[in-house]
DNA sequence: GCGACAG
DNA sequence: ATCTTGTCGC
């Protein structure tokens, strides 16, 4: 997909760097406390389209129980398309429609995306966590960036991922025989606390944490509906 | 110049 | 990120 001349990369770049400046890598919330995690996704109604509609969900766990405590939508139009290392320009603004929403507040969001395993430290989970300050973790499903060696082939299996000498996430292996998930701190929280809670709300032998795993799954059931909705009116 | 590139 | 069935490995 073309990007848009209208589109200024290096403001946008700059915003991030700015942005990236306000990041807090301590614990707000020791790991231990952490009860009611959020989960966070996005998908659309038409992804080979611009612009298109964005939608969002956010549940939120009772981590000790797995009982779904809130779940919300939202909706929105989205004119900007993807463009690796600026996902949070399409996807963060339905995400901050669906925040608003929330009847009770989550000690941590889990955030499909990155965090601080990003070039400007500044992926879609800690751009969510500096602009609401809240604890955020990024949690996503493939690399951007970094490099890490390949965890043992078995559960919970870990290894650590640095860009520039420093400590940014790790690839962590959530199921035996899958591809690791990369997790990172978004904000106001450690890199190992990222990791302890994002394990920590994984249920069973699934892969995913379950407030995003539940998240994606409801997504899917809301977009359905909605086409059909549409293709009716 | 080339390849890599969250969702 | 969407669409889709069977199939393979625990």
């Amino acid at each position: 997909m073309m990007k848009p001349e209208n589109i200024d990369i290096k403001d946008l770049e700059k915003e991030q760097i700015r942005l990236s400046s306000k990041i807090n890598l301590k614990d707000k919330i020791p790991p231990q406390k952490v009860k009611l995690v959020a989960g966070v996704d996005v998908t659309f109604t038409n992804i080979w389209t611009n612009p298109t509609t964005s939608i969002a969900c956010i549940t939120v766990f009772d981590i000790d129980t797995f009982e779904l405590k809130d779940i919300v939508y939202a909706e929105k139009k989205i004119d900007f398309p993807y463009i690796p290392t600026f996902l949070a320009y399409r996807e963060l603004p339905v995400i901050l429609e669906a925040y608003k929403k929330l009847k009770i507040k989550p000690d941590v969001f889990l955030i499909d995306g990155q965090g601080i395993l990003h070039p400007r430290m500044m992926g879609i989970a800690s751009h969510f966590g500096v602009v609401t300050d809240e604890v955020s973790v990024g949690v996503a499903k493939s690399k951007l960036v970094g490099n890490f060696k390949e965890p043992e082939n078995k559960k919970f299996s870990a290894k650590p991922i640095y860009i520039d000498k420093q400590l940014r996430g790790y690839a962590v292996r959530t199921r035996k025989n899958s591809k690791p998930l990369f997790i990172s701190p978004g904000n106001n929280i450690s890199v190992d606390s990222a990791v302890k809670v994002a394990i920590r709300s994984i249920k069973g032998d699934y892969k995913l944490p379950e407030p995003i795993r539940t998240a994606h799954n409801s997504l899917q059931e809301y977009r359905k509906n909605l086409l059909k909705k549409k293709y009716k009116s």
